[in-house]
DNA sequence: CACAATTCCTATCGGAAATGTATGAATTGA
DNA sequence: TCAATTCATACATTTCCGATAGGAATTGTG
């Protein structure tokens, strides 16, 4: 029932991709977008917004790329949704000013402590996923499906 | 940096407002919008919504209007939210079957098991705050505003 | 029964945001 | 110099949100 925007997901896989490179060297938006199915030049803009948000370096001119700016381990979630979330604002619309007669104060107060709440739990959830940690779910999970393969 | 519909939170003053004065018979949804300034024609909409949700019983017809289904103390505000959230949903559209190559199918997974984590705990939180209990914090706060002057 | 007050149903609209496309400029290794 | 790449920006399309509108259905009251 939550909302989340295809641009965080979108962030998510390429950052993800690139965490799986770490040390490698600079990879492609192109071979990102063809990896994770990602319109093309729409993960352009994401990786800029990453860029923005400091979660991502990028390297200019032939064989350049995008690579992440800390180790997959130092990456958390929360990091990557709050910058593609944050990113564009405007105005401040301020709700509830539209007409006259503003009720008492404390009515939108009591919200949004209520909100400030919701969000911190949201966030504390958000900062324990790191890169790293999804990495190794992800592997869990296909050792689960296809067991002892290798053995 | 949560987005909290306005619709939500028209929801949830309107089934305050009900709430102060449960037990007194039906509101109209004029006097709700004059009430909690909110465009009278749209508030229509959010009471049918309740309705729908089962959080708000109707009575058409003259001195009809709207009461709560249950006390205050019974109506979370989780069931509200939800009720609100999960009016409209035409069509599932399953992000990222929209072309071919599908990822790996836990790639997937990986993140709705973050999204509902996530959304467990804002449940959680929800669930633990009830019209009842948000009348109580409003009054404490309106007296510590202006304090002991009843004395 | 007639009437008026109210809920109920459904369509529509404007603007904003989300998603995606397009074009070309700037940078840089080879 | 050239080609590969990021960078900047504008544009198009769709979807959602808040709000408005018109009238149908229900029902208490005189």
């Amino acid at each position: 029932m939550i909302k989340i925007p295809l641009k965080v997901t979108y962030a998510i896989f390429a950052t993800l991709d690139l965490a799986l490179r770490y040390g490698e060297g600079p990879v492609q938006a192109r071979t990102i977008a063809r990896r994770q199915t990602i319109p093309p030049r729409f993960i352009e803009q994401v990786l800029q917004a990453l860029k923005q948000g400091g979660i991502v370096d990028s390297i200019r001119g032939p064989q350049g790329g995008y690579v992440l700016r800390q180790p997959p381990a130092e990456v958390s979630v929360a990091s990557i949704v709050e910058t593609m979330n944050g990113q564009t604002e405007p105005e401040t619309r301020e709700a509830g000013t539209n007409g006259r007669a503003l009720r008492p104060p404390h009515r939108e107060a009591l919200l949004s402590r209520l909100w400030d709440r919701v969000y911190q739990a949201e966030r504390e959830i958000l900062n324990s996923v790191t890169l790293q940690s999804l990495i190794e779910q992800y592997t869990e999970l296909e050792q689960q499906r296809a067991p002892m393969y290798h053995i």
